[in-house]
DNA sequence: GAATTATGTCAGTACTATTGACGTAATTTC
DNA sequence: GAAATTACGTCAATAGTACTGACATAATTC
C-alpha cells in the first residue's frame, strides 16, 4: 500500500475544484442535506421493522388515494415485484387497503387508512419541522425560490407527476388544470 | 381486496395535505430531485459495474486527497464493513491508491489516480449540468441562496464536515478557517 | 510490556432493487 | 364469441448496499 502494484498510476494530490466548471459545491451540499433529510423518518421506520420504501408507498398513496398500483410503480420508477412485498407489508399491517377499481374491475386502487394517515403523518412532520428550519436559518424569504429550484432539477418529462397533486399546499396554482 | 378482512380500517379518500402544516410539497419535490439528481451517474457507473458507493467514495477522495479510511466511514457515515468492498474494487480497478501516513504509518491515505478524477469528473458533469440548468430555469438570481438552504438542510453538528472543502469553487469564504 | 488505535477481513443477515417466467381475471379487439 | 391484451400477483434467482459481531495485525501510546 506504501508501494501500490507497478501498473497503478500515481496519487493526485490535489483537491478536484471547480475544473471545467463543475459545480461540486452544490453536488456535495445535496448528498449532505438529502442524507440527513431521510435519516429523520428511518429512525421511525425502524421501529416499525420498515424501510425507506414503506415510506415512499405510504406518501404517495396518501397524496393520491386512489392511485392504482401501474400509477404507483409509475411515479416510484421501481418494478412490479419489488413494489410487491413492501406493498404486501403495508397491506397486511393494516396501514393501506386495496379496493377493486369501479370503472376497471382489474385495477386496485389504493387507499390509506387512519392508521396508515398518522404513520405518513408521522413521518412527514420531521422533514417539514427540518424544512422550515432551513428555510428560517438559511434567511430564505421566498420559499417560491426553493420549490422552483427543486421541480428544475426534475426530469422535465417527469414533471407531470408532480403537478397531479392537489396544489393546496403552496400558494402556487400548479394544481388546477 | 374490494371486501377487505374484518379488522381493515375503511379507506380514507381525501388526499393528505397541509394538515397539521406538513410541508408535502417540497418533501416531494426533494424526493423527485434527488432521484433524478442521481440517476445521470447511475447510468454510467453501471458500465464499470459500479454503483452508488462507488461514487460516493470517489467523489470524497477527489475532494479532500490524503483522507484516511476512517475520516471517510465519518463523512459517508456507514461502517468499515460496508466501505471496505467498494473501496477495495475501487483499488483494484486502479481509481484509487492507499498510501502509508507520513506520521502514523497505521493510517492510510487515500488518494485519486488519474483515472479516479477522470471517473469522478464524468460522473459530476452531467450533475453540474443539471444544477446549472435548474438555476437557470428557475430563475434563481442568487445561487447563495440554494447553498445556504441546502446547507442548513444539514443536522448542525455534521456541517463541520462541507466546511472541510476549500472553497475555492464558490464565492463563498467558508473555506479558509 | 500492556492497552489502544487504524485498518482489514470473515461470517451471517437484511432491505431494496433487478430480470425472467408464469398465472388469473377482466377488458378490449376482431 | 374467441383471441389478444391489460392489470395485477407471485415464484425463483440474483445483485448492491447496508448492518452486527468477531477476530487479526500492525503501529502507536501509555
Amino acid at each position: 500500500m506504501t508501494d501500490p502494484s507497478p501498473a497503478a498510476g500515481k496519487p493526485i494530490r490535489t483537491a478536484i475544484a471547480d475544473e471545467d466548471g463543475i459545480d461540486f459545491a452544490i453536488i456535495e451540499l445535496f448528498f449532505f442535506a438529502y442524507r440527513d433529510f431521510t435519516s429523520d423518518p428511518d429512525q421511525i421506520l425502524a421501529e416499525y421493522g420498515f424501510g425507506r420504501a414503506h415510506h415512499r408507498v405510504l406518501h404517495f398513496v396518501n397524496r393520491r388515494p386512489g392511485l392504482t398500483v401501474a400509477e404507483l410503480l409509475d411515479v416510484l420508477k421501481i418494478t412490479k415485484q419489488s413494489l410487491a412485498r413492501v406493498l404486501k407489508q403495508l397491506i397486511d399491517t393494516d396501514h393501506i387497503v386495496q379496493v377493486q377499481g369501479p370503472r376497471d374491475r382489474r385495477q386496485r386502487e389504493l387507499y390509506p387508512t387512519a392508521k396508515g394517515r398518522a404513520l405518513a403523518l408521522a413521518l412527514a412532520r420531521p422533514q417539514s419541522r427540518r424544512i422550515r428550519a432551513a428555510l428560517e436559518d438559511s434567511g430564505t424569504t421566498e420559499r417560491a425560490t426553493i420549490e422552483r429550484f427543486l421541480e428544475a432539477m426534475v426530469n422535465p418529462e417527469l414533471r407531470a407527476q408532480i403537478d397531479i397533486v392537489p396544489a393546496q399546499t403552496s400558494g402556487k396554482n400548479h394544481g388546477d388544470h
